[in-house]
DNA sequence: CGGCTATTTGATCGATTTCAAGAACAGTGG
DNA sequence: CCACTGTTCTTGAAATCGATCAAATAGCCG
């Protein structure tokens, strides 16, 4: 039988919805490229990695700094796919088509490893994670999709703070500083919330004392506060 | 080489994500799987074909029948993922886990070909081509994501009728008869709509000339015109 | 023939968007 | 180093789209 290991907690974490795939360790990948050629690329803020597209020559995964994905429609309507960190593979979404289907821009400066596509077939064990990485990246996007259908603006703005937390301090930094590596547009825009909407939620949290706000540096003061705002969802459960 | 028929015609068509995904013959797997010990499993209309937290066998290759797959929180929040056709695989996002992440239910009766997880390994070409149907996933989540958070609750209606017109359409079936085979509430889900939002565009429709309405039947009148209700979006580019 | 689910339409409400305007900040170049 | 310029952030006020509440009808299934 299931114990409350993954999929509950998954389900209870579901304000933060990559809480259920710890076992997705971020080194793992790494560690399976020891010994591959990979050439490394440093990137500074507002570079783009790739764009919609281009074709697509190789994986990156990821080595330090934030990088924004995000589809567009030809009209300019866009929607902002996720927020990768260290450890996050970027250019999966595009296997298979040979272009890329996104785009992806760096926040801040980063280093970027580069897996060229045709290395991927050589490298024992390495389909296998990918195919993992790829449905933990659908799990992920449907957990989202759940939060932005069912919770309200506060309660997105708090799951969001929450989840770059939890993200951040398994990254081995502090829970209580988040670093907003990106705008509160792009919050919002990730949220399906308007930029004014994101800030009257940040505010009001700092005014209940939940948060403190310098800036792009958010500290968190009082997560059980936090996870309290979630909770009214989860108590109609009982 | 890839010409622009992919990425191009994949935003163009924004408002029906899976188009740009053609390449995806439905048979292309069916093909693959000639000669492998495949289990069919017929299913009835409100079965489960599997429940979130069950224990992951097999991938599930969708040969008759439509299958709404969702998500949920412990609370009851409820959000559906997708409603498949024939050609599509169920099971993909749990890859790796070793448990299903969604639940799985069939609309109407239906046929599954069962393919065991132990074979994936053993069957040629197929580690590629799950790779391709992930990523085909995870575009078409960004797309609808994008269409959900962009597009008024009207322009979503027809963003889901012509995208189900076009698929059914692909599996052989005709462009002018959209036989839905959820409820209004699953549409409005889906959508992010409340049921009698659906139901007050569908009726806006019909009153419009657009569509006719036989219970789950839609008739599409005059399918220029649904396009053109989507057209503001697109015109802004200009 | 019930009893339940699904659909439809109307009326009202409200959370978030939209519009507006000022302040703070960051990057740039002189 | 500092002025300049554009971006980002913040707050207020008003407007609106879709949600919510309510109730009647119609199907469907057993």
């Amino acid at each position: 039988m299931l114990d409350a290991s993954n999929e509950t907690a998954f389900a209870t974490a579901d304000a933060t919805p990559e809480a259920g795939d710890a076992h997705d360790d971020p080194r793992a990948i790494e560690r399976l490229l020891a010994g591959v050629a990979i050439r490394r690329r440093m990137i500074g803020a507002r570079q783009t990695v790739f764009r919609t597209g281009q074709p697509q020559s190789a994986l990156y995964l990821l080595h330090a700094g934030v990088v924004r994905t995000s589809v567009a429609a030809p009209d300019g309507r866009e929607k902002v796919t996720g927020f990768r960190l260290r450890g996050d593979l970027l250019g999966l979404e595009s296997l298979g088509t040979g272009r890329h289907a996104c785009d992806a821009v760096a926040l801040d400066t980063g280093e970027l490893w580069e897996i060229p596509l045709a290395q991927l077939a050589t490298i024992p064990g390495l389909q296998e994670r990918l195919a993992a990485a790829l449905a933990t990246e659908i799990r992920r996007d449907w957990q989202w999709m759940l939060t932005v259908a069912t919770l309200t603006a506060e309660q997105r703005v708090v799951a969001f703070l929450l989840d770059l937390a939890r993200r951040l301090e398994a990254l081995g930094y502090s829970p209580r500083h988040v670093m907003l590596r990106m705008t509160r547009g792009d919050v919002g825009n990730f949220l399906s919330l308007q930029l004014e909407t994101v800030v009257r939620a940040l505010s009001k949290l700092q005014a209940g004392g939940l948060i403190g706000i310098d800036h792009r540096e958010i500290t968190i003061h009082d997560r059980a506060g936090l996870e309290a705002i979630l909770a009214p969802a989860v108590r109609l459960a009982a």
